[in-house]
DNA sequence: AGCAAAGATTTGATCGATCAAATCAGCGGA
DNA sequence: TCCGCTGATTTGATCGATCAAATCTTTGCT
């Protein structure tokens, strides 16, 4: 007994046998009460700490999930996933799971890594994050037959068709709040700043608008920009529409970087009160009082977890099979309003 | 042989025992040539991979470290760690090594995970971040014998007495270079924005800009403003400076937010042209074109590793002992200098 | 009291790898 | 030809836990 005490070492101070320690740890409720007690008091008399690779080796499972860390892409969307990650570790950490993090190339790279760390029996369960169109690795993983859930939803028909849990944010549920929200309030031309067709996200964002914009096709297209991400594409775009002849009165974007583009924008045209919505809740939304729109992360994750390892527990499921119905779960993000002018720009001397 | 092949099953289809497929994979070398190949063949024939578990439970070690991921605070200097943390796992990868990362409330709840990380013999060693003034976790850290590294130095002389690793980014150097840049371009009356006076960090890079600033007593304490760190607290406190009798011709701050909201001051004071450096060169800083100090978190993460496993491996080192001369690193940042005025504002029609 | 069923505890085997020591093969020198 | 030596390979034991089945205890009922 040099090292850590070990379960022969608690079952020698306790009187009792190996299984019983491991009883009392595993399945305290067929132990008898006295006899749990003695156990206990030894274990922590000793200090013991069962040896994770031991039940490991044993129980062939690892309580461990993965995911991978992006690398970083200078938007501050990737704020978005830090928050995940945090989330994922917090919660992870109350049902007694482990997460490991790795980080990879590209999806053919990931799904290497991920196979690796599966066949180690390092990992019961991965989660991947940031779905894209024909995103090889749901159908990849799916064959394979390594437990995983998705943080985005299946963006096309093809992977839509391969049965696998999923959680998302209903981006399109947000903006919409967001566009009657404005509206209830006295916005008539609520404009659009989004991205390129053809991104899932960016196009479910650009629906919900689109669905209560209450604008005609013609307003419709004059009202809308879509350009790729970035502080610098917000201001430009948020520049163009309020130089029109009938400029927006509200502008909804689809990410912070846009909005705070769009925020500048709008005080350079003199209309520091222009409500300007973004998305994502960033640190810098909150830091210059931006209205967005904030993913329920702390939801997301429960979610993931609970479809993965079910309401309580750390037993994995396996993945759905075809003929079940696939599990998935789309949640309804929040509106964080704040007043804009809230950053302390009119006070500032010489204004 | 039902789910993965074990050695056994290598060595039955190799022909050969257990321990030379062992051996072919751990110490190749005492394995004869054409054994090897044999071996070798017949692993990637059957797909074999060794059983992570049973590997540790046998040798002891984990090759795995862990890291704390901070509650998430609405800074944007939350980004250093995150990108620290990608730095991590490219690099660990690199060795071989796994990195699991976990959450706390406060220095107590880390150190109680970290012991039961520890116990669990789930990890070989550990990185801190964010040291802090009497950082209790160093000391009892080393009084356990868990192998760590910090990244932060110790800000203390009580911590410093404790004899352990650390790597950190001079902070001094690189506002020290900032400041030489912006006087060698002309300015003559640079200002600080630094942090309220008892944070390290702060401290040490308020210490460059004193050195380099060329400025009196008098003038010193004029031209510097200490503040929480914000965007809002930065455009207060620019504006201040730059409503002075003598304002200064260039701001050098002490993080990112606050030299987003001098620029902002700057801009509505009519100077967008005035120079001002942040620091951590977030993406915030490259949106809107802003100067900033950039830590050099590959070298950084490399430093680390190489303290706790030496240049190459992934067999931790003891942590120093007292007689010893305890190992650290101290890195210089480097100036990445961005136009002012990169940012597209006056192209906005109506300014 | 007697006896079966349920409850509590123990024993032997096993998970998959590596360590330590033993065995075997090849080769040069006396 | 035989011995000793080095290098290559194999065998038996072990890491620390849990599983499955066996054994021992208690309970409940007639």
């Amino acid at each position: 007994m040099s090292g850590m005490p070990t379960v022969d070492d608690v079952a020698r101070a306790a009187g009792v046998s190996r299984q019983t320690v491991s009883n009392v740890l595993n399945s305290p409720e067929i132990v008898r009460e006295t006899t749990r007690e003695r156990v206990l008091d030894a274990i922590d008399r000793l200090g013991y700490r069962p040896h994770a690779s031991a039940r490991r080796l044993r129980t062939r499972k690892s309580s461990t999930i993965a995911v991978r860390i992006d690398p970083w892409r200078d938007g501050i969307s990737g704020i978005v996933l830090d928050r995940f990650l945090h989330q994922l570790t917090e919660q992870a950490d109350r049902r007694g799971l482990r997460v490991m993090v790795f980080s990879a190339d590209d999806h053919a790279d990931e799904l290497a890594r991920i196979r690796r760390l599966r066949e180690g029996s390092d990992i019961d369960a991965f989660v991947l994050t940031a779905t894209t169109h024909d995103d090889e690795r749901i159908r990849a993983l799916t064959d394979q037959g390594v437990p995983f859930v998705a943080f985005g939803r299946p963006w096309d028909p093809e992977t839509r068709a391969v049965p696998h849990r999923w959680v998302d944010v209903d981006g399109r549920v947000g903006v919409a709040a967001a566009v009657q929200h404005l509206r209830a309030h006295g916005a008539r031309r609520v404009a659009w700043i989004g991205w390129p067709h053809g991104s899932g996200t960016g196009d479910e964002r650009r629906a919900g608008w689109e669905a209560e914009s209450g604008l005609g096709d013609r307003e419709r297209a004059s009202l809308s920009r879509h350009t790729e991400d970035g502080v610098t594409e917000g201001t430009r775009c948020a520049g163009e529409l309020l130089a029109l002849a009938e400029p927006p009165d509200a502008i909804v974007c689809a990410s912070d970087s846009l909005a705070l583009g769009a925020m500048i924008a709008a005080r350079s045209a003199g209309l520091p009160a222009l409500p300007v919505v973004g998305f994502d809740d960033t640190p810098i939304a909150a830091a210059v009082g931006l209205s967005s729109i904030e993913q329920p992360l702390d939801d997301v994750v429960a979610a993931a977890l609970e479809l993965l390892f079910g309401p309580t527990g750390d037993d994995v499921r396996p993945n759905p099979s075809s003929d079940e119905e696939p599990a998935h779960r789309l949640l309804a993000p929040r509106l964080v309003e704040r007043r804009p002018g809230h950053l302390a720009l009119d006070a500032i001397p010489g204004t």
